[in-house]
DNA sequence: TATTGGCACTCATTAACAGAGAGTGCTAAT
DNA sequence: ATTAGCACTCTCTGTTAATGAGTGCCAATA
């Protein structure tokens, strides 16, 4: 469907624009990418490829601004091509084992966080981490605290130590005894196990034998289920602080839209789940995001491994971005927290 | 020190200005504000008052712009005459009670949220709700999740029901028995009481008969140490969205300062201590501020009880801010809360 | 002595205009 | 198929002029 110099032109224009940010002429092209042509040949492909929708001027003299279908082509080069190792991986590692206070451990929450601040840094874009399908993670601990009158703080320890927590209030009051015999219950048959495996037999289990609590079981199990199905994904994110620098988010309407995918996390989670059943790096450039509001952004998502649960770190970043160097740092983050947990293991 | 034709200036100057947003004119003034005199008059009092920083201008032939001095004058008049109580209070009660899903209940935590964002809906301004002096409070119940090998997650409790977490690594491995002997010991002195109170005695008590773990106690008490006396407030935020469609921040730096201001929280936390030792309105204008980097904000704080916890609601917006509006709005919050509690204790 | 009217002056803002520069599209020549 | 040449378009910058809001100052006034 293109040719060979076709293919050229739109990865010089795109690299070009990238690295300069300004719209690339047909001078630039024969000067700097695509030699021993001259511009009016390449003015006449131009255009060709701007009727393929693979560019855009700002107006009629302009020089040429890729289109995401453009970037599509130039990301999917760069995939195929073997990327150079992010060199500073050995900093990374460091980062990773440089404590950041006095505790060097520090459970999942803290090891997103750090990967986070790390993305941020590196990329002075947006750094997202997700550990998704709460309802796939093994319990490790079920605890119900008794607040006073009727009204309990039930509190959820998942395997790699993410922690949730949620007040609610029981239809009849109750002491602290039967509610800590009802967590024991609970415990016996959750802990070890995941919710979606354990949710079905749980209920009946629990209730054996005291079966003058039900309305209680009922409303402790409805908020388990709240607290692990609904809130599908743990989102940790940083750096929404940065961009405000990078001169591509000079306009207040680009930022207010990070923001408000940060916050919605439902668009966030729909690619999320799709990266971590394929198991593999998703690049979403522009209008193939699913919101029509952040069609000036994109969206890179890879899977990892964090405390021995699957996790997708992440980043959002301008259309205009550095892809290849996005990319081979969410890779080298990925190898760093591999490594660590080999380590931990052993 | 001023006379009282002088003051009357300075409350219209800066008036005008919260409403209209322009520099006010000296003939606005004589029109809207102070009749009967010519504009000549006022402009020579302008001058004076120019002269005693109160105004200052743009350049040379522009209309006259209010300093936090007189922002300071202004807000002062404001405190002492009595101000009418926000119209929509009906409102704010109704929000409390409307439950926010299914689940009309909830902790601290969740009216603190609330609260935070029914202060930005209100006033378009960042809202702020905070915890202050976690070491006065009760502890509720104390927790180790023992999550294999020597890592440990504490959990703790505290009254009203915030809910604190941490990871950390025990100088040697233990087992999950020795660790429920630990916390139970702990449970029975420290609940109820606060950490202040207790943690001078907590160790050697949790030690008694228990000599050999007393590496594995001391790693313990600092955790604790750490998540409640080093993290001296819980802060709770919103409306970082919001105030972007403010006209006043409509300069990337601005929004930058505020959210560095929210990011690091320590300059927040020194006010709010005031607020809530004097346990009074405290205004902040401007250039009062400790950090240099906010002096075109505001801040404002009110004490408040949520959930039997003393508490501290308050908004940063612009110097340009409806200060009337906005203290009417918090007292108007801060009563509900008030009823609100009455109501739970009954 | 406090107030006022009058006037010159300053500065921001806007519009209109011209020139330079970058880049294109088209056409005719190679 | 490629290229050189040229007219054309559009942005950007700087200049100029007109407008208008508002001040500062001074002399007149009550």
């Amino acid at each position: 469907m293109l040719t060979e110099r076709q293919l050229g032109i739109v990865l010089a224009v795109v690299y070009e624009y990238i690295k300069s940010g300004e719209p690339a002429g047909s001078r630039t092209i024969t000067k700097k990418y695509i030699k021993g042509l001259s511009p009016a040949t390449i003015r006449n492909e131009m255009s060709d490829l701007e009727d393929m929708d693979f560019f855009y001027q700002t107006h009629t003299s302009s020089g040429r601004l890729p289109t995401a279908k453009a970037y599509r082509v130039y990301v999917d080069s760069i995939m195929q091509r073997s990327r150079t190792p992010f060199m500073e991986a050995s900093m990374l590692e460091k980062e990773f084992y440089q404590p950041s206070g006095s505790r060097s451990t520090g459970g999942i929450e803290e090891v997103m966080e750090r990967v986070t601040n790390m993305i941020v840094r590196l990329t002075n874009c947006v750094g997202i981490a997700a550990v998704p399908a709460l309802g796939d993670i093994e319990i490790q601990r079920i605890d119900f605290v008794h607040m006073g009158g009727s009204s309990v703080l039930l509190i959820v320890v998942l395997k790699g130590g993410l922690v949730y927590h949620n007040h609610f209030t029981l239809p009849y009051r109750m002491s602290p005894n039967l509610l800590e015999e009802l967590a024991r219950r609970i415990n016996t048959i959750a802990s070890g196990r995941n919710w979606n495996d354990v949710r079905q037999v749980l209920y009946s289990y629990a209730l054996t034998g005291l079966e003058e609590m039900e309305g209680i079981c009922e409303t402790a199990m409805k908020e388990m289920e709240n607290l692990l199905i609904l809130k599908n994904y743990r989102f940790f994110s940083s750096g929404a602080q940065q961009i405000l620098k990078l001169p591509d988010f000079q306009e207040i309407g680009k930022i207010q839209a990070i923001l408000s995918l940060l916050e919605e996390e439902k668009y966030l989670a729909d690619m999320v789940e799709q990266c971590r059943v394929d198991n593999s790096l998703k690049v979403s450039i522009g209008n193939e995001n699913y919101s029509e509001q952040i069609k000036d952004n994109s969206i890179i998502f890879l899977p990892a491994k964090a405390c021995g649960q699957q996790a997708v770190i992440g980043i959002i970043g301008p259309l205009r971005m550095d892809y290849e160097r996005s990319i081979s740092i969410l890779e080298g983050i990925v190898a760093a927290m591999e490594e660590r947990e080999n380590e931990k293991t052993t």
